[in-house]
DNA sequence: CCAGTAATTATTCAAGTGTATAATTTCTCC
DNA sequence: GGAGAAATTATACACTTGAATAATTACTGG
């Protein structure tokens, strides 16, 4: 007697928005901004395309929600193993090291999305300012480790030299993220975080070893 | 008499082609592959959009012969310094260092050509196909003059350690070229390269100084 | 249970897209 | 110097795009 089948089903907005997002990264990945079309969104969240302006007032908001949800996802993922270390500085530098070249955060998705979105971020002051805010935050931390670690080893340096060190290790990292990104057959898994650690020891003096989490 | 103005030149074929692709890689790095668009790259050309077609039988073919284009300018600025020097194995990494690091290769354009391209090179497989190889071959180039380098030095080193060198290495400079192209204005001239020179000679145990090119 | 409201779908529209074809214009060569 | 061929422009077409509006549908509160 009843309908047989409902034509949708209501959700909450915020379930919405968010299937919308994710509906948008996949695309974007895949296709570059551009590539992710209304209509393709919709699809992928399998919602008819009026609905997406129904919850964003343009395609612009849209990318822009789902760019801030990405970073927001990739910063997280980096920082969160660091911060839940309680040892030393060494250790906590070690295991930043590592999270940031090991999955969810090496991944060819977030390669693509990055790449994806390197245009639009560089127009967009808004997006810029997101992107800028992250990055700073991202090597200010670097740096903050890099000296206490030294510090703690009872070798402390000069400012030039911790702003040296925390590009380079920057790059580093960033470079091994990317290539393992972008050709992630060709690395053994945990290759990359195990050159990562012995390259910015090197690069250093400190010794990361790494910490057994869950031998 | 004669008419006043020409309504068009002729012009070869071969600057033709050479105009239709540097204005595709300009329009390529503004506005990534699917914004640059037929009519856009005509205008910036300065000929009509069916011009395009009557030297490219379409638009996939100009892209890729775009991609092709700067893969070789890129390629060709990254490595002529480096087989222009006729000294040590040492001296010629440190050029090669150096010429990664410095303009032309780095350039907010050349990261934003290789963010737009990353897309499509990862889907098309000829394209993918060019990638693959010219990284190789940087990374190959880069361990035989790491090998080369720690052979002259009495310091020789089995293959994984030197595996493990190249991608550290190359991780690095990627990085630091991705940096410096990102954030142009956040690096003093030459701070970069000497940040990648003082980090590769600290991850090696090789002392690569500046050679003085033009002092 | 049933009205009102908001979520969702359905349809429409103007602008932009790559491609195809036809119409011109320039240059070369005998 | 002028005909023929190739380069270039001009026009047309079918399709996609983001956005706007109208029409339905599902849920909620009394």
């Amino acid at each position: 007697m009843s309908d047989e089948r409902r034509k949708f089903k209501r959700e909450s907005a915020e379930s919405r928005k968010e299937a919308l997002i994710l509906a948008t990264l996949e695309l974007v990945a895949e296709n570059g901004v551009r590539g992710a079309t209304v209509r393709g969104i919709a699809e992928r969240a399998d919602v008819t395309q009026g609905l997406i302006r129904h919850y964003f007032s343009s395609k612009e908001e849209l990318i822009t929600a789902a760019y801030e949800h990405h970073m927001t996802f990739m910063t997280d993922q980096t920082f969160a193993p660091a911060s839940a270390v309680q040892g030393t500085a060494l250790e906590r530098l070690t295991a930043f090291v590592t999270a940031s070249l090991t999955p969810p955060v090496v991944d060819p998705r977030a390669i693509a999305l990055w790449a994806s979105f390197l245009n639009k971020v560089q127009q967009d002051p808004h997006m810029k300012a997101t992107h800028e805010r992250t990055y700073a935050y991202f090597r200010d931390q670097l740096e903050a480790l890099i000296t206490a670690a030294l510090n703690e080893a009872g070798r402390p340096a000069p400012p030039a030299r911790l702003r040296q060190l925390a590009i380079g290790w920057n790059a580093l990292i960033d470079g091994l993220w990317l290539e393992g990104g972008a050709l992630p057959d060709a690395f053994a898994p945990g290759e990359l975080a195990e050159i990562g650690r012995q390259s910015v020891a090197a690069m250093t003096g400190l010794n990361l070893k790494q910490g057994a989490e869950t031998s």
